[in-house]
DNA sequence: GCGACAG
DNA sequence: ATCTTGTCGC
């Protein structure tokens, strides 16, 4: 059942996300915490892991939150969770975080009571860090809500404290010629904000990565590039393509199957998350469906 | 009113 | 985020 969109928070609601915000981005560690993080090899790091949301077309509710954990340096999927979730906020530039992050932590705790031993030393998170309207976006958020190191990679530039995507920016991204380039992204107080990374060498458009939480910006772009076959750090594309591939399973291929390809695909019902929120009423169970 | 707008 | 197949280039 395609749900229509979540209710526009009111001015109170923001006010207060953003008093949320303020009072964790004091929490936040941006600087390496770790010692695998300042060895040249990364000698140590064994896990890394990557979140993501995907979404169900044509229905702005219903989701998919994953985490994969990878290992390092082979990048091989060790651990994968799936699960359907009933987002509660809409998307709001600036709010990523209210909409995914309570999702992306129950991932992790589900981790860590299941699998403790493969609980990831990093996480790569879809989204910006401290490269952010108010220094504290997704990366940061899950970060301090989960204690685990945690790097912003975003795909587009967040045009926030004087950072624009004009004709000088792209010049630099011009500038970038092997994978591993990159340059400082300055903020308009003089702050470094993050970093424009070209990741591959066949990819001219760069990513964004910015300090989530215990991390430096030097080594997040070193790990970053490091979990790269492709543009996008493997750890995130796992979770990007197991979420969504995820949803198709759960709710199988729209339109009638074409004539000679009528094995019918096994849908499967969707694991739902446990939702904050959304508990039947406790004490007495749901009354008998009457004959109103 | 106009432009911007991570995912 | 998602809508979407083939196609141009290395």
């Amino acid at each position: 059942m395609a749900r229509e969109a979540v209710a526009w928070p009111p001015e109170e609601t923001l006010s207060l996300w953003k008093r949320e915000q303020a009072r964790l981005k004091a929490l936040v560690v941006d600087r390496d915490t770790e010692a695998w993080q300042r060895d040249a090899a990364f000698s140590g790091l064994q896990r890394v892991g990557g979140v993501d949301v995907s979404f169900v077309k044509g229905d702005s509710v219903s989701a998919c939150a994953s985490l994969v954990v990878l290992s390092y340096p082979e990048l091989e999927v060790v651990y994968e969770d799936c699960c359907m979730v009933s987002l509660t906020a809409p998307y709001m530039s600036g709010f990523l975080a209210f909409r995914e992050v309570p999702f992306l932590e129950d991932a992790v705790q589900r981790l860590r009571e299941k699998e403790p031993r493969l609980v990831p030393q990093v996480l790569l998170v879809d989204g910006n860090g401290v490269l952010h309207h108010r220094g504290f976006g997704v990366a940061c958020h899950l970060g301090v809500l989960t204690d685990l190191p945690c790097i912003g990679v975003a795909k587009k530039l967040l045009q926030v404290d004087g950072l624009e995507n004009n004709a000088q920016h792209k010049e630099k991204i011009r500038l970038l010629r092997a994978g591993g380039d990159s340059f400082p992204l300055i903020g308009g107080s003089g702050t470094v904000l993050g970093m424009a990374l070209r990741s591959h060498d066949h990819s001219s458009k760069p990513l964004y990565i910015s300090v989530g939480h215990k991390i430096s910006l030097e080594a997040a772009v070193r790990l970053t590039r490091g979990c790269c076959k492709f543009r996008i750090p493997e750890p995130v594309r796992q979770a990007d393509i197991r979420s969504r591939d995820y949803i198709r399973r759960t709710l199988g291929v729209p339109g009638p199957p074409a004539p000679g390809q009528e094995r019918s695909q096994k849908v499967q019902k969707p694991k739902m998350c446990p939702q904050e929120g959304s508990e039947e009423p406790e004490g007495e169970g749901r009354p008998p469906e009457g004959h109103s």
